[in-house]
DNA sequence: CTACCGATTGACT
DNA sequence: GTCAATCGGTAGA
């Protein structure tokens, strides 16, 4: 508790924050901290990467092809965390919209701020940018499995989304393709703090 | 029940 | 740049 001095608990984003426009949400939530409290302890760090996935014209959408068991979690209420598998890792969305639309945003890339040594004893790694560079590291830096799929952002515990903490320094946001996905490859979904050395994928261009 | 596949990562050429 | 590991979820027989 040094640098955010006790305000990872402040401004701790509302539902209203969430039910919107799902490329609004994603684009707002670059620069917002994302905190996670465990019994070992606090781990934080600010949103640089994030993608959108939509309801409609979004085949690689995990709700596209219908509520599964799975999924069931972007069908629900808004603010909620949906936390799914895949290559025996996990990805952590926020739930967006609703209103009937099930929809998410991606969180893929964060800037470790706080617990940075608990990130590094729970990822096996040192440097800063290999911590939670990537959908699934920053999933192993935060301690975040399935046990949190379903889990209320916006309660302030366990896991939990701030505002306020950056101050608004001036950035750009970039704006390119997904990473990784095989349909929909083209729509421009992902959102990136441009110039940040804790943003995944290949290099940026400026 | 089996078969296929992926919103990834880490190691390697 | 390329590529294999790895396993839960899903669809299909």
């Amino acid at each position: 508790m040094s640098l955010l001095r006790g305000k990872t608990t402040m401004a701790v984003l509302a539902s209203d924050f969430y039910e919107r426009d799902t490329r609004q949400v994603a684009q707002e939530l670059l620069g917002k901290l994302l905190v996670r409290r465990t019994r070992e302890g606090v781990t934080a760090g600010r949103i640089v990467e994030a993608e959108a996935y939509l309801h409609e014209r979004d085949s690689a959408c995990h709700a596209a092809r219908g509520r599964t068991p799975s999924n069931a979690a972007m069908f629900g209420p808004a603010g909620r965390a949906y936390v799914y598998p895949i290559h025996s890792q996990y990805c952590f969305n926020t739930v967006t919209e609703q209103r009937g639309r099930p929809c998410a945003v991606l969180i893929r890339a964060v800037e470790p701020l706080e617990g940075i040594a608990l990130m590094q004893q729970r990822r096996g790694r040192t440097w800063l940018t290999e911590l939670a560079r990537g959908p699934a590291r920053l999933c192993q830096a935060f301690a975040i499995d399935r046990q949190l799929d379903h889990w209320d952002l916006t309660r302030g515990r366990r896991l939990w989304i701030v505002d306020g903490i950056v101050d608004s320094a001036e950035w750009t946001i970039g704006n390119s393709a997904r990473i990784g996905v095989t349909s929909a490859k083209y729509l421009p979904l992902r959102y990136y703090v441009v110039g940040s050395p804790y943003v995944s994928g290949p290099r940026q261009m400026e």
